[in-house]
DNA sequence: TATTTGACCAAGA
DNA sequence: ATCTTGGCCAAAT
């Protein structure tokens, strides 16, 4: 772990199953605003097999983008209780995930 | 070094 | 509810 991409997979690891998060959840558990830089970091897309990057949605409960295709994002989402419909996700107040911050 | 580019986000003439 | 706009930050070009 060196550059912030790498910081960011990592934080993917915590994710539980079941749950998913936001791209800015993660820039804050950083300690950082670069949300966008996060995304930017998933799309490069070094590691896509190694990290489950499918658990990061936007803040609104929109799917965002996945590697692999969306609709393969869709399959692994709901293969852990994650519905999804029209795009969005359902009840996402209740399968967020908020990771405890490193600096507040 | 400078510019461009996103799997974003929040606010709203 | 949907669309536009401006801002945001690191990495890639």
């Amino acid at each position: 772990m060196k550059n912030f991409n790498d910081k960011c997979y990592q934080a993917l690891r915590l994710i539980p199953k079941g749950k998913v998060t936001s791209y800015k959840e993660i820039a804050r558990y950083l300690g950082s605003r670069a949300y966008r830089a996060v995304g930017n970091a998933m799309s490069k897309n070094k590691n896509a097999p190694e990290i489950p990057c499918h658990r990061v949605v936007c803040s609104d409960g929109k799917l965002g983008g996945y590697a692999f295709g969306l609709k393969k994002k869709i399959q692994l989402l709901s293969k852990e209780g994650i519905l999804v419909k029209n795009g969005k996700i359902l009840n996402l107040k209740n399968k967020f995930h908020t990771f405890k911050r490193l600096k507040k």
